[in-house]
DNA sequence: CCTCCGATGCGAGAGCCGTTCACATTGTAA
DNA sequence: TTACAATGTGAACGGCTCTCGCATCGGAGG
């Protein structure tokens, strides 16, 4: 069962090539890393010419930008099905964590991808996609969780970065003299218990 | 004065072509970035053919591989550099955090090719880089700054995850919602303080 | 001093990639 | 039916990585 040579279609116009490049490239991208994706293995996949995807994307960056968008829109999701899945501020910001570390674990090309620089417009179209974030770190602030004195934004940008670091670090193995197989909510746990109280 | 075309050398052989070609690529990587690096501009700003450079590195990601490790090391020598500055286990933590994200600014580009996929054979040669970051999340437990009942590697992993987290997120502006005007000693300071006491 | 050889340079070229251009095919609206 | 806009094709250009056979140089041994 040949996976590379996929047919795909029997007329001329190939209907719906835009979502498929979209869903071909997230495919290349699980498979052989950001390095090994090229339009040209994309296209050949799809069975189309390597010019037909320039009539839905201007050119290969613009292709990514959009994965970038959809990974923010999609991360986003995670994190805010995450917050809302318990009351409590506290365990908010460890089901917000595990959610975080989830989705690099689970989307690891995609992941690292959003987090390399890409142009200021994706960048701002990141943004939403952690607000959520920030609003449970005020949460935890009023509920007592995290020092009440503190300049929120201080808290947020520090909780954001550990989790980050986590993530990224753990990605790549960098923790490996320091106990990374630890799973993710002992990871965040041990984390957030330091900066919480 | 045109930069591009640099003479460099009268006679047949170069002479030290194998380090004008990691200098060189550290130039390149400073001003154009991560992608727009190829051999083949690198070899004719130095003036010599692209066949060149293969007889001193296998492939491109071998060169890039050797640059990643004397990131590592230059990095463990701004890292060491800023410990002994101080002999208070506390402050030594904040010169390792300003040292951290100094060297994220000042070489942002050799900072994203040493923590991006590089093969593990690289990972490991950058082990020993944070050792003196271990043994000073270690020093400050010892000296009460952090919890005394803690796990030594849980700090140590919490405190570098946190470091690093605002180096990458401060790089690319990530925290444009949250102060990241805020300078490097802010920074730290702001975000150590709710990881210590 | 000469000769030989290993190290290091060169030019040419294969194969892949991104991108463009003129042209072909198709569904649809007038 | 006919014209048009949208979307596909094939060919081609330049750039990139990497290989191959050949050229040139410096130094060690006769």
């Amino acid at each position: 069962m040949p996976s590379t040579p996929r047919p795909a279609r029997t007329s001329y116009h190939h209907g719906a090539l835009r979502e498929a490049l979209l869903d071909g490239a997230r495919e290349l991208l699980a498979e052989g890393g950001a390095d090994s994706f090229s339009l040209s293995a994309l296209a050949r996949r799809l069975g189309v010419s390597t010019a037909a995807p320039y009539r839905h994307f201007a050119d290969k960056d613009a292709l990514v930008d959009e994965l970038c968008g959809e990974g923010y829109r999609e991360f986003g999701r995670a994190l805010t099905q995450a917050a809302s899945s318990t009351t409590d501020a506290r365990e908010r910001l460890d089901a917000l964590g595990v959610a975080y570390l989830r989705f690099a674990r689970e989307h690891p090309a995609v992941f690292g991808i959003m987090f390399t620089d890409r142009g200021p417009a994706v960048l701002a179209s990141g943004v939403p996609t952690f607000e959520v974030l920030v609003d449970a770190v005020v949460a935890a602030q009023d509920a007592g969780a995290l020092p009440p004195g503190a300049d929120p934004r201080v808290l947020a940008r520090t909780v954001w970065a550990t989790l980050h670091g986590l993530a990224v670090l753990g990605r790549r193995g960098g923790f490996t003299k320091l106990a990374i197989d630890d799973d993710e909510a002992r990871l965040v746990a041990d984390a957030l218990a330091l900066l919480t109280r």
